[in-house]
RNA sequence: GCCGGGAUGGCGGAACUGGUAGACGCGCCGGACUCAAAAUCCGGUGGUGGUGACACCAUGUGGGUUCGAGUCCCACUCCCGGCACCA
């Protein structure tokens, strides 16, 4: 059972004497001097004997779903984790006084790229090289002190796990959510192996160094696009999300309105080129058409022309990411086709260019370089006809000599067209090509299908049979999971299981010929996508979930880095509706209030091996125990904001508990107290301000940790609390009662960010419960009363004087009272006042002439 | 290149809804304790001028709105995150 919250002078008490420190069991006397790792010991073996941190279903309690991102098992934990997962332990202790069940779970991202590297380098197998890894890892989190439920913890590397996703991919397929087909990857070509984005460097292999080449090879996609709509609609709802994130997914997603446009192509026999633009109003200004490598215009046009095929065949020697393809200086090649305006009939050169994306749109663009800036660079360049379409509605007129002007306006120099807006002309260019049928107003969306496919090893088997007569056919359920092998030997490059007979020599569960299974693995944004639905039932094998997660889910608060604000979140939002409308899951969206932290810089940069500024927490844990380590963390910085680390605020942090530690030695040092002394009724003055300043601070601090999550202020509010303790240290009895409640409370708010120091604390004040047990604590309104407000008073905007009136004071007395004010004469003297403006509880500002 | 974010003393940061700029901590300076040092405790600490009461300047840069701007608007500089195969 709980113990009730702090109460002071309850009525009815016959006990005056609250406690008794020598006859507390286990300290017959406190320890003088805070020491970090016995007092971390102590709590934490109480912790492991009491189960303290076992959570159950309990329908009849508030439940609150508290989750961290959980990390790659990169070998030690760094400084981010840390911050990670400290917010998220804080929020959960706090929630957990607050009354709720709190579910805190852990678990390891476990495949990805580094083990290979590893493997690589240090000749261990990916397998045991994470699995030591997570234990490793796992035990430092427990040095943390982190309230997890360690009962959930999961390894996405556990066949356990990784076949309910295996089984979700097979149900998904024949949903229709999953299909197959040829996409880009980088190939080195030396190497002969697939590289990801940032195994290329400037444009060549990380290992071989070779020039890096696109090249097409066939991989599984999901159909996130199928869930656009929904994506983007629900956003609107997450209303527990910052509105950065939002902005970035509704950018990601990108849907727009704009019209696809037939162009022919003046030879009669050539197939016309569609295009799509969001600005129908700038049509009269196209001046030339351009399209990319890959569009089978380009194609064509290679057979018949080397140039062209060499520019074709340079544009390949670029990876895939858009960075690198965004930033490649503009070029282009001119084709022997020429394109006709839809409406003037005009000719218009075509050209095959780098900057056009076949994955996007149609790969086909019409150019229109008056009216967006990268056509105008790239007209500039080929001596290409620049016309302005758009004139400003009001202003100075364009000049589209000095760049492209991209607002909308009125349009001029397009016929029957000219005096428009660009609106309406949207909607009348639009009708007329509708009418000629040559074109029509569309949706289209920025967001593509999610590629899954990994030509890697250390991934999850998708599980799928390749037989030449039926094709891909899927694992049957009752043959689930495919288990990657783990004894493999890793040398040199590829993927172990790609060599390997025993694994994917099989045959078809169709025909029963002789077939191969399916050797790349799955995108690890796989594992990540579900893993907090898991842990409500980490243990079930017979079913991905069961009615726990219906109680857990959705997660009420996420924590994890802004650097996962589009892919991870937008991944896991579409599995959830994947998996809502598979009958999985009961709700829309799988978190409902989202807490992006800030990076963690050292010397104003990121951390990193090469720049040699990295910060080790097991050394630091090791000198001053886990309590100074999230003390410092979280004061720091709020979470939002990227952190500075400060090894010198670090030891502040030691010394700040050590001084909390001998603030509490030193009172219970005195021995018992008589808390009825403290009453709230009739305390001397500088009794009631402390008191008073207690319950302001505690109302502060609640709201820090409950809605605003700015820990750093909650914390240095209780610093300041502190520093007010001596003006009651009077050796009155009433004193001593008052400054006994702050001490307690001071503990209590605490508590959830240094759980370790504080337990024991709470002991040596003589509580027989453990604070784990504890509630938070409540404010006592009576405490909050003021006899007089200090009003600042400006002249002009000013600061000049200050004044003190009796709280009840009505505007009228307050005004005459600031223009009173020795310095407000002296600023206002000899000229008028013309007005005077009362912000209620804070200030007045006397505006003279 | 595109999308998102940030910039406040010597340093980390505070100022929550447009209302006292610099809370709290670090560092530094001075003092106490000590044979001495460390630790600890007490006091001071944005800049300039003034013995002082005070005054002026100051929140990346330049403009604007307002009685009042760190906060809102416009333009810019630098830094950070993401860009679909790092996680």
């Amino acid at each position: 059972m709980r113990e009730g919250g702090v109460r002071w002078s309850a009525p009815g008490r016959t006990l005056s004497l609250r406690f008794c420190p020598r006859t507390t069991r286990r300290s017959r006397f406190m320890q003088t001097d805070y020491d970090p790792h016995a007092v971390e010991r102590e709590a934490q073996a109480y912790w492991m004997e009491h189960d303290s941190y076992r959570v159950r279903e309990d329908p009849a309690r508030e439940k609150f779903y508290c989750l961290s991102m959980f990390p790659y098992p990169s070998g030690r934990l760094h400084v981010g984790h840390v911050r990670n997962y400290t917010i998220g332990d804080v929020i959960s202790r706090f929630q957990r006084m607050r009354g709720r069940n709190v579910l805190q779970p852990m678990g390891w991202d476990a495949f990805g790229l580094p083990a290979e590297n590893a493997a690589l380098e240090n000749r261990v197998a990916p397998g045991p090289w994470t699995r030591e890894n997570i234990a490793y890892m796992r035990s430092q989190l427990k040095q943390l002190g982190f309230a997890y439920d360690w009962s959930r913890e999961l390894a996405t590397c556990d066949p356990s796990y990784y076949r309910w996703e295996q089984w979700l991919f097979l149900r998904l397929l024949d949903k229709g959510l999953v299909y197959r087909r040829k996409a880009e990857v980088n190939w080195d070509p030396v190497d002969q192996t697939v590289l990801a984005n940032e195994q290329v460097v400037d444009g060549r292999g990380w290992r071989s160094g070779a020039l890096v080449e696109r090249r097409e090879i066939p991989q599984w996609f999901l159909k996130i696009t199928a869930y656009s709509e929904e994506l983007l609609a629900a956003l609107d709802g997450l209303d527990g999300w910052p509105e950065a994130v939002k902005t970035m997914q509704r950018n990601w997603i990108g849907k727009s309105r704009g019209v696809q446009i037939r162009f022919d192509i003046a030879d009669a026999a050539h197939e016309p080129l569609e295009v799509f633009t969001t600005r129908p109003d700038t049509l009269m200004g196209a001046t030339y058409m351009a399209v990319a490598a890959d569009h089978p215009v380009a194609q064509a046009a290679a057979e018949r022309d080397p140039e062209v095929r060499a520019f074709c065949d340079s544009c390949r020697q670029v990876g895939t990411a858009e960075e690198d393809l965004e930033k490649q200086e503009k070029k282009g090649v001119r084709l022997d086709l020429e394109a006709i305006h839809p409406i003037s009939g005009e000719r218009l050169p075509v050209f095959v260019a780098n900057f056009v994306l076949m994955a996007y749109g149609t790969g086909a663009i019409m150019a229109v370089p008056g009216h967006d800036e990268r056509d105008w660079a790239f007209a500039r360049k080929y001596e290409l006809p620049i016309v302005k379409v758009i004139e400003r509605a009001e202003g100075e007129p364009v000049d589209i000599d000095a760049g492209a002007f991209t607002d909308y306006g009125v349009l001029v120099n397009s016929g029957a067209f000219d005096g428009l807006t660009s609106a309406d002309a949207f909607d009348r260019i639009a009708e007329h090509l509708a009418r000629e049928g040559r074109g029509a107003v569309q949706t289209q969306w920025r967001l593509r299908d999610w590629g899954v496919s990994r030509q890697r090893y250390w991934g999850a088997p998708i599980p799928i049979i390749h037989c030449a007569d039926c094709g891909a056919v899927p694992v049957p359920e009752s043959d689930l999971p495919v288990v990657l092998p783990e004894d493999v030997e890793f040398e040199g490059v590829g993927s172990p299981i790609k060599k390997d007979p025993a694994f994917y020599e099989t045959s078809c569960p169709q025909c029963g010929k002789p077939a191969e299974r399916d050797t790349d693995t799955f995108d690890t944004f796989f594992e990540s996508s579900w893993y907090f639905a898991r842990f409500a039932c980490a243990d079930n094998d017979e079913a991905m979930l069961d009615e726990r997660a219906d109680y857990w889910l959705p997660v009420d608060q996420y924590i994890g880095g802004i650097e996962h604000a589009i892919l991870h979140l937008l991944y896991a939002r579409f599995f959830y509706k994947a998996m809502r409308d598979e009958g999985l899951v009961a709700s829309d969206e799988p978190f409902r209030n989202l807490l992006t932290q800030g990076m963690v810089l050292k010397d104003g940069a990121k951390m990193s091996k090469s720049k040699g500024n990295t910060v080790d927490p097991q050394a630091m844990i090791d000198s001053v125990g886990a309590d100074t380590v999230r003390l410092f963390i979280m004061f720091a910085a709020p979470p939002e904001q990227t952190l500075e680390w400060s090894d010198a605020g670090v030891d502040g942090a030691l010394r700040f508990l050590r001084r909390l530690w001998k603030l509490v030695h030193d009172h219970v040092e005195h021995g018992p107290v008589d808390v009825d002394a403290g009453a709230p009724e009739g305390l001397a003055d500088h009794h009631h301000a402390l008191r008073r300043k207690l319950h302001e601070t505690l109302a502060k601090v609640t709201d820090d940790m409950e809605r605003r999550y700015t820990f750093n202020t909650a914390i240095a509010a209780v610093m300041e609390l502190i520093n007010e303790i001596p003006t009651c240290q009077d050796g009155t009895a009433e004193g001593r009662a008052v400054v006994h409640e702050v001490i307690e409370h001071v503990v209590l708010m605490l508590a959830p960010i240094v759980p370790h120091v504080t337990h024991v604390l709470w002991r040596e004040l003589g509580h027989g419960e453990a604070l784990v047990a504890h509630d938070w604590p409540a404010v006592d309104e009576r405490a909050l009363v003021r006899a007089e407000l200090e009003f600042v008073v400006q002249v002009n905007g000013k600061l000049r004087d200050r004044i003190r009136v009796a709280a009840d004071a009505d505007e009228e007395t307050i005004r005459e009272r600031a223009l009173a004010a020795d310095n407000v004469q002296r600023h206002t003297e000899g000229r008028t006042v013309r007005k005077v403006i009362v912000v209620p509880q804070k200030l007045v500002n006397v505006v003279v002439a």
